[in-house]
DNA sequence: CTTATAAAGTTGCAATTGCAACTAGTTGGG
DNA sequence: CCCAACTAGTTGCAATTGCAACTTTATAAG
């Protein structure tokens, strides 16, 4: 069993990240964008090359359940954010890439995104301390 | 905005959470227990005073939009785990109190969930690194 | 080659979440 | 005292999530 500091330490985790969390997907929502979610698949999407990115890995990246990230992706296809085409090597899955209007999606959600997270988090700790973090958070 | 570790960090806070949390959610489920929402809200009723403690409160502690809390409470009382009263002082609210089921809940659940947090989180850092990550999450 | 098993995605249905409107009770001026 | 503005909590309805079953295709064993 975890002792006090352990304890203390997971529960901050948790906490900040949802304060986070709500703060990103509120300056996203007062901004009429979409949420998180789809900027981390699109961002994923992006990344990818041409030829595109199975949906399998993809989901694998962002960390969605299959049937979660099927349909998103169906929203997103809706919008015209992305596109599935039948992979050519294995006719059971798709190839999902971003279409032009994704790509100016992704840069109108970082606008806002981009800013929370720099105010929300960035400008709040020194360099010396995200180092410290992303140092500490990597052995978990 | 952002620079590179500023963003990297971030992402990395995201990417643990959602493991740690992924974690945390499978093993209360195949040890056929419910979801740690109902942990949070089961602990925080479990420290307020034997009066009980308002929803809004409540709602704040474990940052749950009140329209989300009060159906939550309502499965967490359908299953005998809280009790809610009609506050004295403010006719509009009420004052939830955990029940002894409650408590037996809250008991049966720490047993897995603390040892996942042991596992998947304490066991992984030091003494050193959890106050380091305590110090610098503080600051957000 | 043929069949059994597994993998990639999708889908129906139930549970949960989010939003907005609503009820009921409180509070602060006039 | 009385009314307007506000707060606590609930609820109807739409969107999202989770689970389990299903379709289609790939893969492996015989």
């Amino acid at each position: 069993m975890p002792d006090d500091v352990g304890v203390a330490a997971w529960a901050r985790l948790f906490r900040v990240y949802k304060v986070l969390l709500d703060g990103a997907e509120a300056d996203l929502k007062s901004a009429d964008l979409p949420s998180l979610s789809w900027y981390d698949v699109l961002l994923e999407v992006y990344r990818a090359p041409k030829t595109g990115i199975r949906q399998k890995e993809l989901g694998e990246q962002v960390l969605l359940p299959k049937y979660n990230l099927s349909r998103l992706l169906d929203r997103l296809e809706a919008q015209g954010l992305v596109e599935r085409y039948t992979c050519a090597e294995d006719k059971r899955g798709s190839s999902v890439c971003i279409t032009p209007s994704g790509r100016a999606m992704l840069k109108r959600m970082w606008k806002v995104y981009g800013e929370t997270i720099d105010q929300r988090f960035a400008q709040r700790l020194t360099q010396e301390e995200m180092r410290e973090l992303l140092k500490v958070l990597a052995k978990l």
